[in-house]
DNA sequence: TTATGACCAAAAATATATTTACGGTCATAT
DNA sequence: ATATGACCGTAAATATATTTTTGGTCATAA
């Protein structure tokens, strides 16, 4: 049966507390009664909506990959150039910004993920969230969005290498130092689209058909994941 | 006055037995005595040579410097295409790729680097060693070698972010599915031409001539560097 | 002179005991 | 039916004592 509504919006209030806690403290240091406080309800009550600590976790997880991929598509949408490499990976990579989880994430952040990640069990620990998988430049490649030369199993994984470079270059360096992320990002997507894209500047909408396709496989997916993660009550 | 032949050996006999024992079990877990017993003499011997075992490790760090800043000139003085943006960023990759301390020190590793990482005084490990400065883009490009409509700062961040890339991205992937390096230094540097180099190929006998002036003011600094470190007999 | 390795103080590692904090439950209240 | 928070066993953190290892020295040997 479906969710009430009241549940569902309960639900979202614990994954937003849980959401900012987790990301300010990490996984480890922050407890189910620090959440419970900050979403305003008893400890018990969280347990009500999830079976465990880890369980909520990964509902947070699912629900930001969710809104990731959406935001995703929508940038690419809005944008006349998101069909093209560079429009595609700039979206890309705003979104990745933008949240923080999928930054952790995909970088394999230990403080943020603490012990998460060393449960051999966790079904999101996999290492292939949030990156560019070779499979989808060799579908904008067929779609004419990428010059027809370049490896794909290549391309894509300098793709991830200035994502990774994105999220965690400030590990290694004054952040100081680093250009401020818009500028950075532009850099990049104009550094695609010089590379990358067709000299005839590339089929921006039969890219953008592409992603549409790749967005709503990855969504029933995730929708999959979420129904799964649900059988509890 | 000079440092004798013979001294000058066996002190290379020692960072060359320093470099396999701390690229292999890191500093902290390479103890003196480990070193003297790879170099064949006594650890008391090390003591004639090098002030402490830190100021060893900093001896070493700097010959690594300056061969790997040969290296790369060598690379590049081979190569026709060596005063390019690509050629030259092949060549720098390469060089990294070989010298594992080099690559240690640029992702500030810190199995490896351990105890000296930690330690504020530490002369070299400030974070810019082995990385690209945009001083050097900015030369390249009144040298007619990098296209001139690009911000310096940004690219040299870009190049950055892909050495990152390079040396640190199996921490967060599994090896297995990391393409060969060869081909992915390829890769990058193909990249690189098609989107940064000017559109008439660009000068690479001005662009080597630029590399020339860098590496010997580099060599220079080195020099000076490994002078002072001497001062202790 | 130059090199050695036993030696030392200090730090790091290991072992043990003790306290605290936490995930998860459930009798009770609403 | 739903929500609460006191409660429980365990795991993590802290404190303490004990052993081992290590960087560095120096009296002695070559």
């Amino acid at each position: 049966m479906p969710k009430p509504a009241d549940v569902e919006q309960r639900e979202a209030r614990i994954l937003d507390a849980a959401a900012t806690l987790f990301v300010h403290y990490g996984f480890d240091k922050t407890s189910v009664a620090d959440i419970a406080r900050e979403a305003g309800i008893s400890k018990g009550a969280i347990y009500l909506h999830f079976e465990s600590k880890e369980a909520l976790f990964e509902a947070l997880l699912l629900r930001e990959m969710q809104s990731y991929a959406a935001e995703w598509l929508a940038r690419v949408e809005a944008d006349p150039a998101g069909g093209t490499l560079g429009g595609m990976y700039r979206n890309v990579l705003h979104a990745l910004n933008a949240s923080p989880l999928m930054a952790a994430l995909f970088k394999q952040d230990r403080r943020l993920l603490g012990a998460y990640l060393r449960n051999p069990q966790a079904a999101l620990r996999s290492r292939t969230h949030g990156s560019m998988r070779h499979e989808l430049i060799d579908l904008l490649q067929q779609a004419g969005a990428v010059r027809q030369e370049l490896d794909p199993v290549i391309v894509a994984h300098i793709m991830n290498m200035l994502a990774y470079g994105l999220v965690a270059m400030d590990e290694i360096m004054d952040p100081a130092d680093i250009p401020p992320t818009e500028a950075l990002i532009e850099g990049i997507a104009d550094l695609m689209d010089r590379a990358l894209t067709p000299p005839d500047g590339g089929d921006s909408a039969a890219g953008k058909a592409v992603l549409q396709q790749i967005y709503s496989q990855a969504r029933q997916q995730l929708a999959d994941a979420v129904q799964k993660g649900q059988n509890h009550d």
